[in-house]
DNA sequence: TATGAATGAGCGTTCATTCAT
DNA sequence: CATGAATGAACGCTCATTCAT
C-alpha cells in the first residue's frame, strides 16, 4: 500500500507543531499568549491555526489533551514496573513527583481551560486510563500497609492539581510535605 | 488659610474607595476586570484611579497588600489566643484552614498568599508580622512535639499558595491531606 | 482512445452544480455566503469552484446570467401569449409582476434585473433576448393605445429593479402604484 | 453662565464629525466601510468612535436618525409652504423628488440597517413627524382633487424606499413613472 | 483536473493608559 | 486635583484566494 491519503501528512505535520508551539507559547508566557504568536512559533498563518483548532478553547482543550494521555502513560507504565517487583508505594511517589514535574510545563494550560469554559478538556478514554492505573497502584500499595486506607484516586488528583507548578524549584520540598498525608507511617519505617 | 489640608482627607478617602472596590471586582470577576470597571464601582473616575495607582500591577499589588496585612492580623490573632491556652498545633492548623477559605473567596487573597515572602509584593512590616506570628506558632508547637521538626514559615506560606482556591469544596480534603505534613504522629495521638 | 472527451462532461456537470448551488445559497443567506459554503452546497471543493469562477464577481456574474436568461424566456413566453390572442398591456403588467415576485424570492435575480442594460453583466443574447421580447409587448399594447408613448424597454427596466423585494407584503401595493406610470387611462377605462 | 460643561464641547464635535464621515464614506463604499477608515476619515483614532458608539450597529441608526430627522424637516417644511400658498400636489411631488435625492446620498445607510438587525433604527419623534407632516399634505392635496383618495403615507414612505439611489441620474425618469400613480388625471390637466 | 490545506489582510471590538479641560 | 474623552496596539476570528499534492 504505497500511497496513502497524501496532503493529509503535511497537515498532520502542521497539526503537531501548533500544538507543540502552543504547549510551549502557554508555558512560557501564560494563556493570554495571542494566537498570532502561537501561529508565528509554529511557523505558520493564523488561518491554519484556525483551520486545525476552530477556537482558542479548542486549541486549549487539544494541548491539556495531550498532557492528559502523557500522564495516562506515567501511570500506566508506573503500575506495569510493580508486576516487574517494584514497590506500589515508591511508585505512587514517583508518579506524583513525575506529573508535578510535568505540570510545572503546562499547569498554564490547565489554568487556561478552566478561565475559558472549556466543555470536556481532555480525552475521556485518556482520563480512565489514568483513573484505572492509579487505582490500581493505590489499591497494590494499600495491601502493602504502605498507602492510608480511604486514600483515592481523587485524592491523587487533588494533589496533582495543587502542585506548585509556577515554581518548579519548590516542587520537591512540596512533596515531602504532601507525602505524608498520603502514606501510612509503617511504608516510611520499612523504607 | 486655617483649614488643615483638607484634599488630604478626601485623597486618601478616595484611595480607600478604590483599594475597596478592587478588592471587590476582582474578587467577584477575577483580575481581569477593566480598570474602567474598577473606577466606576469605586465612584471615581479613570483618571483618578491612575493618580493614585500609576498602573494597573501597582492597583493590584496594593490590594493584595491589604489581604497580606489581614492575614497578618490573622496570625497575630492566633498566637495571642495561644497566650490565652489555646493549642499551638490547633492555631496553626486552624491559620491554614482559615486561609485557605479566604483564598477561595479571593482571587486577591491568593495572589497575597503566592506574593508571601517574594521580595517586592506587599508591605515589608505586614510580611515580617506574618512572619514573626507564624514562626512564633510554629516554635511553640515544635516545643510541645507536635509539629515536625525542620517545618518552617516558608513551608506554612508554600502550603498556603497551593490550596484549591478555585474548587472550595475541595479545601477540608485538601486540609486532611496536607496536615499530616507538619504534624507529628504524637500529636495526633494527643488531640 | 475512443471515448468522446469524458472530462468535459464532468466540467460542464460541475458548472452546472456550483450554480445551482450558489444561486441556492445567495438566495437562502444574501450575496455574503463564503465560497467555501457553496462549494460545499455543490458538492465540490474551493479549488475546483475556483477553476471555473476565477473570482466570486465571476460566479455572482454567471449566477445572474442565469437568471437574466430567465427573465428573457419569460418575456418570450409574455410575447407569444400575445400572438394566441392575450392582451400585451396584461402581458406587460403580468411580466413585471412575475419578475417583481421573483426579485423578492432572490437576491441574485435582483442583481440580475439590476444588471440588465448595464453593459459586462450577464450574456449579451440573453439581454438582447429580454429587450427584443419587452419592446415587441410594449409597441403591441402601445398599438393599442395601452400603454403611454415613449415608454420605453429601459423603463420596464428601470421600476424592475426598484420593486421592494425586501418586503415582499408590498409588492402587491407596489405594482398599483406603478402600474398607472405606464399605461393610459383608456386602457384601465376599457379593461 | 460662563463655563457650563467644558470638555463637552470636544466631545459632541468629535461625534459629529464621525457622524459625518460615516455618512460620507458609508455612501461612497457601501455599508461594509471598515470602522478604521471611518476612525481615520473623521480625524479620531478607533477606540473614540467606539466610544461614541458602541457597536457598528449603533453608528449605523444614528447615520439613519440623521437622515430621518431631515426628512422631517423636509415635509414640515413642505407643509409650511402650502400655508403660505402653495399647491400642495406639488409639495407633495417636491417632497418625494428631495426625498429620492436624499436617498441616492444615504440609500447605502438604509440596506446596511437591514442588513444588521439594527433594532429601533432611528428617532420615534422624528418619525412622526414625517408621518404628521407628509399625511397633512396629503389630505390637502386630495381635499383640492389632485392625489388620488385611498393613497397614504406609508405609501409614499413604499415609494422613498424604491427610489433608484445607486443610479443617481435615473431619478428624474423614475418621478415621471411614479407620479402617475399617485395623482389624479385632473391634478395633470389642470397643472 | 480536483482537492483541501495554507495564506494573510482585514474585521469589529476591547482596554490600559494619556492628556486636555 | 478630578474628570472623562481620546488614543492605538492588540485580540480572536473570517474569508477570498493561492498552491502543493
Amino acid at each position: 500500500m504505497p500511497a496513502a491519503r497524501p496532503q493529509r501528512a503535511d497537515a498532520l505535520r502542521n497539526r503537531r507543531r501548533i500544538l507543540d508551539a502552543a504547549s510551549e507559547q502557554i508555558t512560557a508566557n501564560g494563556p493570554d499568549v495571542g494566537m498570532d504568536e502561537i501561529a508565528t512559533a509554529a511557523g505558520v498563518a493564523v488561518g491554519t491555526l484556525y483551520r486545525h483548532f476552530p477556537t482558542k478553547a479548542d486549541l486549549l482543550s487539544a494541548v491539556i489533551a495531550v498532557d492528559i494521555a502523557q500522564i495516562a502513560d506515567d501511570a500506566e507504565a508506573s503500575l506495569a514496573r510493580t508486576e516487574g517487583g517494584a514497590r506500589p508505594v515508591d511508585e505512587v511517589v514517583g508518579f506524583l513527583h513525575r506529573v508535578a514535574d510535568a505540570t510545572a510545563h503546562s499547569h498554564a494550560v490547565k489554568a487556561a481551560a478552566a478561565g475559558l469554559g472549556v466543555p470536556g478538556h481532555g480525552d475521556q478514554t485518556d482520563e480512565a486510563r489514568a483513573a484505572a492505573a492509579v487505582g490500581a497502584l493505590l489499591a497494590a500499595a494499600q495491601r502493602d500497609g504502605d498507602v492510608r486506607p480511604h486514600i483515592g484516586v481523587e485524592d491523587i488528583y487533588l494533589l496533582m492539581t495543587t502542585a506548585p507548578s509556577e515554581h518548579p524549584e519548590q516542587i520537591p520540598r512540596w512533596l515531602d510535605l504532601i507525602v505524608p498525608g498520603i502514606t501510612t507511617d509503617g511504608a516510611r519505617d520499612r523504607k
